[in-house]
DNA sequence: CCCGAATAATCCGGGTCCGTAACGAACGGA
DNA sequence: TCCGTTCGTTACGGACCCGGATTATTCGGG
């Protein structure tokens, strides 16, 4: 397994997916794609405050980033009960298959690019 | 050159690389970015009507990203002389440099992905 | 020469997101 | 208990983008 992208690869990939991903409608923006995604990569438990401070925004940005994506059912909150003031984000099962889904577009659209 | 990206390192890469962008500032939507790379990355000439086919939404779409992505001095605008209606989009220097910056970050990124 | 077709731009109403500031709830040490 | 601190949310004003309809310009066949 080596990973060895050269520039135009890596550019085709990032186009190719994006197209796919326009075309599929339902497109989030760039803070809504690193938010899910450190969610669903990164061990719990997640809270808006690390949240804010790993994507380097504010708090009302991650706020209503999660507002978007609860919509969505791709994320949901909850109250810390061991300190209330503390939210801990959790995921759902409609946003591991959203993920699962991304994960298997990038692979298909990456074995299909030009040696 | 082997291109395999299994779906977990695929999400780690998509994550890293929109986490940087975050980071630097100035993003841009999906619908921008894969019409910034359908010029950088297809033959010339390219026109609203064809960027609009290709990614398959209306012409407005086409001409108010053209006029963003112009506004940041990434690509340009020229009427075709041969055909006075249709419009050539153009590359430009600061748009080659950031679509090469980009192709750089995403490579560096894959380069660090876990094996 | 004229009129229909084609092309890109513009207009309009509506929605989303941003940054800053202010707020309410909850914690914890004095 | 009191009060400063922490945490997440909400409010406000502004900027940007969308979809659909409309407009202005240009082309080209009859």
């Amino acid at each position: 397994m080596s990973i060895e992208l050269r520039a135009l690869q890596s550019l085709t990939l990032w186009h190719d997916v994006h197209l796919e991903l326009v075309h599929q409608g339902g497109d989030l923006s760039s803070r809504q794609i690193a938010i899910l995604l450190t969610i669903y990569l990164e061990p719990p438990p997640h809270t808006v405050r690390g949240l804010a401070a790993k994507l380097k925004v504010t708090k009302p940005v991650i706020t209503r980033a999660l507002d978007t994506l609860g919509k969505l059912d791709l994320v949901s909150r909850r109250r810390d009960e061991a300190d209330r003031r503390n939210v801990i984000i959790q995921r759902t099962v409609a946003g591991a298959l959203a993920v699962e889904r991304l994960g298997d577009t990038i692979t298909a659209r990456a074995k299909e690019l030009p040696r």
